[in-house]
DNA sequence: AAACTTAGCAACCGCCTTTTG
DNA sequence: GCAAAAGGCGGTTGCTAAGTT
């Protein structure tokens, strides 16, 4: 079981960073005889490593559809959203999201999502952080991710809104925002409501888009091209308040949250869920707080 | 310029599940 | 059916580069 992979006397072991020859080494190996295997592999390539240390490096490293570089804000928005589905399953969740792998998306909830946790006192796997999440990053966002839509394809000609300022463009999202309004949701229901979307039909469940079509009950199409044309997301749910924000021209295609359905959120109560957010929104501090987390938040693109 | 701190990430560890003989 | 091996996963550690004092 856990030390199963002592196939060399440990002291022949190497350890630590892999070095360019050992990457090539198994990058060839690999080629010739294909993955899998891996304490065979192991030994039969002539690494001095253990099968699982191959394996490792291989899936997070060598692997040639492994996507480098920074995660993009559409991304970030499906970790998030998965995350508050699924918790920790990271394998689950870079299942998603082709080309990162589950040791990528981990680093970066534990480095950034955990980080602002951390800074706003909220323990990251409470539900009033789960909330936060949706209730505001996920917009932002997607303000985010208009606005790098917006901004390519304009090609930079009448770019108003400087990269560093994460303003939003209002006459675009109020446009958006009317454009969308027979999307939102009846703030009477109160049953949570599956929000048909218009732009989800057929094109982008092609097989030859590679959108990924999420599992069974999942409220949530993507398509990794960024050929998509539409996106819709987040409409966040309680009594009184029906939040809705949808973005165009972008390669997501979000039905909206279903508050009630996703996530541990979801246990929280209505009335519950109110205090909670009157306790914590009503401090000006932490408000302010949360809305200077852009420049926490780095938008590397 | 040096010392210190922080962020990001690759790699390892240990446990659990699945596969194999 | 059982035990051992292998694979897979999530948590953690440690190194390095960048940033700050």
């Amino acid at each position: 079981m856990g030390g199963s992979c002592n196939e060399a006397s440990f002291d022949e072991l190497r350890r630590g960073p892999w070095t360019l020859e050992e990457d090539d080494l198994l990058i060839h190996y690999i080629t010739c005889h294909g993955e899998g295997r891996w304490n065979s592999l192991a030994k039969s390539s002539g690494l001095r490593r253990t099968g699982k240390s191959c394996r490792l490096r291989w899936l997070n490293y060598l692997k040639p559809d492994i996507k480098r570089g920074n995660l993009t804000p559409q991304e970030q928005l499906l970790i998030l959203e998965l995350h508050s589905k699924w918790g920790n399953r990271w394998s689950k969740i870079a299942h998603q999201l082709p080309g990162r792998t589950d040791n990528e998306i981990k680093n970066y909830w534990r480095t950034r999502v955990q980080k602002q946790a951390r800074y706003l006192k909220i323990d990251s796997n409470s539900k009033r952080f789960v909330e936060t999440l949706r209730r505001f990053w996920m917009p932002r966002l997607l303000e985010k991710v208009e606005q790098n839509s917006s901004s390519t394809s304009s090609s930079s000609s009448t770019s108003t809104s400087s990269t560093s300022t994460p303003e939003v463009d209002q006459n675009n999202l109020s446009s958006i925002l009317q454009a969308e309004q027979t999307l939102i949701m009846a703030s009477s229901s109160p049953q949570p409501t599956k929000m048909e979307n218009p732009a989800s039909s057929s094109s982008l469940c092609s097989s030859d888009s590679m959108a990924m079509v999420f599992p069974e009950n999942s409220n949530l199409q993507i398509n990794p091209n960024g050929d998509s044309a539409t996106c819709y997301i987040s409409s966040i749910q309680n009594n009184d308040c029906n939040y809705h924000v949808g973005i165009n021209n972008f390669d997501m295609d979000l039905t909206p949250l279903d508050m009630h359905a996703v996530g541990p959120a979801g246990d929280m109560t209505v009335p519950e869920f109110q205090v909670a957010e009157a306790d914590w929104m009503k401090d000006d501090d932490l408000a302010s707080t949360f809305w200077s987390m852009d420049e926490l938040w780095h938008f590397r693109n």
